[in-house]
DNA sequence: GGCGGAAAGG
DNA sequence: CCTTTCCGCC
C-alpha cells in the first residue's frame, strides 16, 4: 500500500551528528501543520528545497542568481529523484514540471521566463506557510490567521500591499508566545489573514537582479539566535527557517520525544539548543554579498559548511543515503521495467548546459 | 520548453 | 488538497 521505499528505510539513523539538532530536523509540521485531515506527505517544493540545500546536487539543481531563483540543471535527474521519493518510477520532467506549474497559482513558485528550467521561489509564502509560529501568534492575537489564505480562486493578488522583509523579520523575531500578541505586524486585524502575496521585491519586479541574500537566511537570518527554542513544533514556535533536511517522516517518529531525549541541554524544553542551523554563507549578517552565485543561497545545513567543520572531522554526514533507488517501492505500478537507478547523482557535471 | 485543462488517484 | 498522467497548444 504505502510505498516503502528502501531509500526511506535506508535512512537508518546514522549516528546523528553531534551538531545535528534533531529537534529542528524536519519535524512533522513540515509535512502537516498539525491536525491535517488528510495525511500530508512530502510536497514537491519541499523536495526541491531539500535538493537545493545539498551540495551533492549542485550539478542537478542549484540556486542561481536572484533571491529564491534556482535552475534545474538536470531535469531528468531531478525528476528521477522525485520519482524515487514518491515511488513514481514513471516520473519525468514533464510531469514534475506540471506539478511545479501548479505552484504558480499557489504563489509558491514562479517561472523565470527566458531561462530554461529556471524557477523562483516565493519564500515568504513558503516560509510562512510552514510556521506554526504564526498560528500561535494568531491565536494569541485572536486572529484565526489563515496561512493558506484565499486560494487562488478569488483571492488576493492586487490588494496585497505591505509585508516587507523587515516585517517578516519582526514576526520571526518574536521571542515569546506571550509576546506574540504584542507584535503581529503581519496580520490584518480585520481580514484575519496574512497578506503574504506581495512580499519581497524580488517577486514584484519580476525583472531581475536583486542581489539580495539568497536562501532564507537573508531577512530573518539573524533573528534566530535570539530565539529561545524550546522547540515544540506544534505549540512552541520553532524557528523561521526552512527545515534543514528533508528526511522522511520515518526518521522522526517522535520528533520531540526522541529528539529531546538526545539533547543534552534540551531537557524538558528548557534548554535552548541554540545553534541556528543557518549557515550564514556570509550574507545573512554580512554587509553585502559577493554576488558570486557560487557561494550563494544554499540553505543552511548541518553540513553545509559551518557546522561541518565544527563537527571536527565528521565524515560526510550529509549522507547520500538520501534518495537513491526505488527498488523498495511497493511495486505498485505497472510492473514495468525496474529502474537501474544509478547509485547517486553525478555532481561532477559542472558545465552541464551552460 | 513551457503552459494549463481535464481526469484520476491517494 | 496535492499531485500524477495525458494531452493539445503556443
Amino acid at each position: 500500500m504505502d510505498c516503502s521505499c528502501v531509500s526511506d528505510l535506508l535512512f537508518a539513523p546514522p549516528a546523528l551528528p553531534a551538531l545535528w539538532t534533531p529537534g529542528f530536523a524536519f519535524p512533522d509540521w513540515a509535512y502537516k501543520p498539525e491536525s491535517s485531515p488528510g495525511s500530508r506527505q512530502i510536497q514537491l517544493w519541499h523536495f526541491i528545497l531539500e535538493l537545493l540545500q545539498k551540495e551533492e546536487y549542485q550539478g542537478v539543481i542549484a540556486w542561481q542568481g536572484d533571491y529564491g531563483e534556482f535552475v534545474i540543471k538536470d531535469p531528468d535527474e531531478v525528476a528521477r529523484l522525485w520519482g524515487i521519493r514518491k515511488c513514481k518510477p514513471h516520473m519525468n520532467y514533464d510531469k514534475l514540471s506540471r506539478a511545479l506549474r501548479y505552484y504558480y497559482n499557489k504563489r509558491i513558485l514562479h517561472k523565470t521566463k527566458g531561462k530554461r528550467f529556471t524557477y523562483k521561489f516565493n519564500f515568504s509564502k513558503v516560509v510562512l506557510v510552514n510556521y506554526p509560529l504564526l498560528d500561535m501568534a494568531a491565536a494569541a492575537t485572536g486572529s484565526p490567521l489563515l496561512l493558506t489564505p484565499s486560494p487562488f480562486g478569488g483571492a488576493p493578488g492586487p490588494d496585497a500591499p505591505p509585508l516587507t522583509p523587515e516585517t517578516l523579520q519582526t514576526l520571526f523575531s518574536a521571542p515569546r508566545l506571550g509576546e506574540a500578541g504584542t507584535r503581529t505586524p503581519l496580520f490584518t486585524s480585520e481580514t484575519d489573514k496574512l497578506r503574504l502575496d506581495s512580499p519581497f521585491p524580488f517577486l514584484g519586479s519580476g525583472a531581475t537582479s536583486y542581489s539580495k541574500p539568497p536562501g532564507l537566511l537573508g531577512p530573518y537570518g539573524r533573528a534566530f539566535p535570539e530565539y529561545p527554542w524550546n522547540f515544540n513544533p506544534y505549540l512552541t514556535g520553532p524557528f523561521p527557517k526552512l527545515p534543514p533536511s528533508l528526511y522522511p517522516p520515518h526518521f522522526y517518529p517522535n520528533p520531540l520525544a526522541s529528539s529531546l531525549s538526545h539533547l543534552p541541554s534540551a531537557g524538558a524544553g528548557g534548554g535552548p539548543t541554540a545553534v541556528p542551523l543557518l549557515a550564514s554563507t556570509g550574507e545573512g549578517l554580512g554587509p553585502e554579498r559577493p554576488s558570486g552565485l557560487t557561494a550563494a543561497p544554499r540553505l543552511a545545513l548541518p553540513g553545509a559548511g559551518g557546522p561541518e567543520a565544527a563537527l571536527g572531522g565528521k565524515e560526510d554526514s550529509d549522507s547520500e543515503l538520501e534518495i537513491t533507488d526505488v527498488s523498495g517501492c511497493s511495486s505498485d505500478s505497472e510492473g514495468d521495467e525496474a529502474l537501474p537507478v544509478p547509485p547517486k547523482a553525478k555532481a561532477g557535471k559542472g558545465g552541464t548546459g551552460s
